[in-house]
DNA sequence: AGATTAGTTCATAATTAATTCATTTTTGTA
DNA sequence: TACAAAAATGAATTAATTATGAACTAATCT
């Protein structure tokens, strides 16, 4: 599933795109102009922008040249009612990926996003990101800027079944059948095993934490800041 | 240099084009239907094709598809007098990379041909560089400064897949059928056996390094500079 | 053909993840 | 507070995976 970051200031349209990459099963996150769009993608992972040009505070432009200053790589595609050729020179210039003149075609609007995920190559990123923790799927890891946490396979997916769900607490038969498979018969010990040692690995890790409910299984709390 | 085929029967708009993507500093490549394009595409190496849809023998709709069925990725640019959504809706899902409609400002089209050529980089760039380190395709080697590592074939493609996607765990099947073929039945070990060598003669290169995810498969990870 | 290089296979050693088990600690409650 | 149940812990064990050296085969070059 794509998480997808639609910065536009016109609560309509706005809602108009969101309900149409819902419908194609992506999952959209809003910003009505370029700073909260910012704070959106500092607690998200967002694999594709969708912005709109003029905007208060901060316009799509600006969010673009940030975003590349930083190096920041996610295909963005601009939607705007600026038609001129300089307007859109300046779009591709800041390292906009596609560019589509308002009234838009909300359709032809998902076909390009979709023709830009595929090109962007992101076809299969599962990440789920907190705070400034970003726990890949793809590399079995937890990361924090530079540091990264190592953790074996099991140990994962016990991590990630629980941060998929916070705060719902988890039968040590639930997290057996899922992460061992139904048909395993080893000792509910060994989970309690597992969860030790992901707290042991991720000690300093103070986005969450995993409690024990005495008597019904664990559940992973997301801690604010 | 990027070469790039344009594919477009009336002759004038043709030259229109590679008059302008020359002054831009590409390499252009001409056909004047989808056959006389995989003619050219058959005997030369071509970054991203700019293709009309309408044409004799074989248009732009059939092209794409041909090209698609046979895995071939390269970046395609439609550029059509045909606007309705249901075309966009064909050459989209056939796999295009983007869609202009005529009349096209030219101009519009070099940026696009950028922004899509950047976003499309990781794919056809035949160089990666990480800090002072080049992997070079064509050399099938590894450069730093006067230093290169001479590597083989198998080694080199194992460690361009692996870099090209960088901290992404990749199953020994999924190395398998992307360096050896579909059908290879070789040992997983020979796999190891090549990432051995991998290490071994990169010992000293220290901007990355090949993690074993043990029960998974392996990842490349890059160190901090 | 002979030599060189690349690639593969195989047996064995080394390493690591996962599990079990015995013991200690914690927790809820009678 | 004391007790029993549950959970945490440390250590030992087991099972599985990976690393490695070396032999072998295939391909390429001279």
């Amino acid at each position: 599933m794509f998480n997808i970051l639609v910065v536009e200031d016109d609560k309509n349209l706005r809602k108009l795109i969101t309900t149409c990459l819902k419908r194609d099963n992506y999952n959209p996150f809003e910003a009505k102009d370029g700073e909260e769009a910012l704070h959106v993608l500092d607690e998200n992972y967002i694999d594709l922008i969708i912005t709109d040009i003029m905007m208060p505070n901060m316009d799509g432009y600006e969010l673009t040249r940030e975003l590349r200053n930083a190096k920041y790589d996610v295909p963005i595609l601009m939607v705007t009612a600026k038609n001129t050729f300089e307007d859109k020179k300046e779009g591709f210039t800041l390292g906009t990926d596609d560019y589509m003149v308002k009234p838009i075609n909300i359709e032809e609007l998902s076909l390009r996003v979709k023709a830009l995920l595929k090109r962007a190559n992101i076809a299969n990123e599962q990440k789920i990101k907190i705070g400034k923790l970003i726990i890949d799927y793809n590399g079995l890891s937890v990361v924090r800027g530079e540091k990264s946490y190592k953790l074996t396979q099991k140990e994962f997916y016990l991590l990630y079944k629980l941060i998929s769900t916070p705060n719902t607490i988890f039968t040590r038969q639930e997290l057996m059948e899922e992460i061992w498979g139904l048909d395993n018969e080893s000792d509910y010990r060994t989970i309690d095993v597992h969860i030790k040692r992901l707290r042991e690995k991720l000690i300093d890790v103070d986005e969450f934490g995993i409690e024990t409910i005495r008597g019904v299984g664990y559940k992973l709390v997301l801690k604010g800041e």
